[in-house]
DNA sequence: CGCAACACTTGCAGGCCGTGCAAGCTTTAC
DNA sequence: GTAAAGCTTGCACGGCCTGCAAGTGTTGCG
């Protein structure tokens, strides 16, 4: 069975998408600056009060939702063998992580989009939660053997991070699939530039 | 002699930089939310419709000055030999733009304090016009030899800027030589993770 | 069922950011 | 000396976001 608490959960969770996708929508057919908190609100059937109960701000309702939460990075680096080498557990891990967007790929298509015809929402919405993401990631690296001072740990997480960033942009522009780029990105990192 | 129009560019200047001064003075004293438009105008004795005459938005007032404009950054990449391999040629660029920040410590350290007090404020700054430098650089070095496609290019850009910025932001919390430190993290690149 | 606790939605009021416009003032050019 | 060009300012306005309190549903329990 369901609890209530559940429940509570999933109908929040659906009336989030549905608004998403409404502010979408409005950003893409009628241009971005039509999409106001009350235009969004109208057309998700909710009072531009409510909008912000269920996003802390407009943009927010315009991104994608983060693809990677800290606590779930850190257990899954806490999961691999501790005497990996630090770069091969970023390696696997991202790995894992990125081939989830196959999976969502088709959601994902509309805020590629619009990402696409206003760089600057991506860049804003991913600087806040990418560099906390980066500082956590960071203080696990540092713990790991072979990790030799607080330098070379910022260029492992640094590296690893924008290597998988660039394969996944560069497969959203070619098409090539994520794997295989992601593949070719650390290899280039490990073999030194 | 100084023509009116160096005269009228050198004033603008002077008064940008009370403006910033002002702005970040009010910010550390008094906490970031007592910075508002109007407080910062009366400090520098500007009107608050005139604020936006000097910054686009109240955040600009409140971060440094980029510390590398892309034309600038272009300008020092072609003037590379055409042939010096693509990640020889970031490190040398970064290398000399990094040193520079040497000569402007002193200036820096009201906007550093500013911005350990305040991540949010270097995240967004930095996100929207670095993304553009390193799409510039990226086309820059597409076209160098021994770059075999468009993930290796990503790939020596993004580790580059990532590497310098580790770099900067490791001196900034240590104390050591920027120099140093930038060596190191580039040293770790090309001899690979 | 009935009632108390809790969660969600909404309106209202208000502060702050940012912009277009037009009126005044200062500097520059001839 | 006068016209053109640039800078500052006030005004009005739209948009974002928040705290608060009132109203409406939902849950838990006797």
């Amino acid at each position: 069975m369901e609890s209530p608490q559940q429940r509570r959960d999933r109908r929040r969770a659906e009336k989030r998408r549905a608004i998403r996708m409404a502010a979408v929508r409005i950003a893409l057919d009628e241009g971005i600056e039509a999409a106001t908190v009350e235009a969004i609100s109208a057309a998700a059937d909710i009072s531009p009060r409510t909008f912000f109960n269920y996003f802390a701000s407009k943009e927010e309702a315009l991104v994608m939702e983060p693809l990677w939460r800290p606590e779930e990075l850190i257990d899954l680096l806490a999961a691999r063998p501790a005497d990996e080498p630090a770069f091969q557990s970023l390696r696997a891990v991202t790995r894992d992580l990125a081939v989830r967007i196959n999976g969502i790929w088709g959601d994902m298509k509309p805020f590629i989009e619009l990402r696409s015809r206003h760089p600057e929402l991506a860049a804003k919405a991913r600087a806040a939660d990418e560099t906390k993401l980066m500082d956590t990631v960071f203080e696990v690296v540092r713990s790991r053997p072979g990790v030799t001072g607080r330098i070379h740990a910022r260029v492992l997480v640094v590296a690893s991070f924008g290597a998988t960033i660039s394969a996944i942009q560069e497969s959203q522009e070619s098409g090539e699939p994520v794997e295989r780029l992601l593949d070719e990105a650390f290899a280039l990192l490990e073999k030194g530039l």
